[in-house]
DNA sequence: AGCCAGGCTCTCG
DNA sequence: CGAGAGCATGGC
């Protein structure tokens, strides 16, 4: 009821520096389930972009190949110099047009455990969340639990305090400010199937950031360790989330967050022959990937997803087309 | 039925 | 400190 229209007056297009798997690189928005903050089908996007106090809708299309990419995004206007030179902040973040790939393939050619993924995952660049407090308020929805579960609780908070736009029919959020969060009561967020716990981690984050003792524009200045240590001086934080936060959050290259259960499955399966894969064993086998073990991460666990759906029946065909294009 | 999900905090020994 | 219980719910 309080969505507005948008025609998408403007537009710009990029030719981004190959290779660019945007299939790859996308579909973790819809993998586990959907964010109502970045609705993602049939290869075309919608996001919010936050500007100021300015609110861009947008459509994101990819099109071209893995080799010549062509990316078209249609915002609504008014089409000025800030909002295109955002609109490109957010489109190198959301494609992970920063990442070094090519120094990646160099270092991980000399590796039997990725050397044998660089062919069907070529162009898959991690997308890396640009807020932080939206970055975070995944990460808490998704400890410990399934992620289809913590998509579904996500997604309520999201429609509950986020808002909404309507684009081509399309209805996407602009996520959560920190200060709509703030001032809920951790009994609303129960109510979405949020534990009692996860409740108040969230409401806490949020108040800790709207009322300036966390300046999370501030972590991008800082080294990775001081990152970890401001975040886990939270409640709610630990270091699996500080960690994933390096990565998806900052983009830092050379991150492991060897106690993520996805990332120990995939090492264990790679690098263990299924065995035993306790977080210390991961962070020592991962010290090979260094200066790229974010990427290395990244291209394991997606590696491994491609594994496991061929190995089920009727899987092999669509895990070879995602490899093939 | 019971155990496990892309953890974290709190409490004990 | 290091280990262990508790958290809430859905899926298999």
């Amino acid at each position: 009821m309080h969505s507005r229209s948008t025609n998408g007056r403007g537009v710009l297009t990029l030719r981004p520096r190959p290779p660019l798997a945007a299939a790859l690189t996308l579909e973790r928005y819809r993998l586990w389930g959907e964010d109502p903050a970045t609705v993602y089908a049939e290869g075309v996007l919608y996001r919010v972009l936050r500007l100021g106090g300015r609110r861009i809708p947008f459509r994101l299309d990819v099109g071209g190949s893995v080799d010549r990419p062509r990316v078209t995004v249609r915002f609504e206007g008014p089409d000025d110099a800030p909002a295109r030179a955002a609109i490109r902040d957010e489109l190198r973040a959301l494609l992970g047009l920063g990442w070094d790939l090519e120094g990646f393939y160099r270092h991980a050619a000399a590796d039997p455990v990725l050397r044998p993924w660089l062919g069907p995952l070529r162009g898959l660049r991690p997308t890396v969340a640009r807020s932080p407090f939206e970055m975070l308020v995944g990460a808490i929805s998704a400890q410990q639990v399934n992620l289809p579960f913590a998509f579904v609780t996500r997604a309520r908070l999201v429609r509950r305090y986020g808002e909404p736009f309507l684009v081509d029919g399309v209805t996407v959020y602009a996520f959560p400010a920190p200060e709509a969060v703030a001032e809920a009561d951790p009994a609303d967020l129960r109510r979405m199937q949020f534990s009692t716990r996860k409740a108040e981690f969230i409401v806490g984050l949020a108040r800790e950031i709207a009322e300036g003792r966390l300046d999370v524009a501030a972590l991008t200045r800082l080294p990775d360790d001081d990152v970890i240590a401001r975040l886990t001086a939270i409640r709610g934080l630990g270091l699996w989330t500080a960690e994933w936060f390096l990565a998806r959050g900052l983009g830092r290259p050379d991150v492991c967050p060897a106690g993520d259960l996805g990332v120990r499955r995939a090492v264990a399966a790679f690098c263990f022959r299924g065995g035993e894969s306790g977080a210390a064993r991961v962070r020592q086998r991962a010290l090979a990937w260094r200066p790229y073990r974010t990427l290395a991460v990244h291209y394991l666990l997606a590696g491994h997803r491609l594994a496991r759906a061929a190995a089920r029946p009727g899987g092999t065909r669509r895990a070879a087309a995602e490899g093939g294009s």
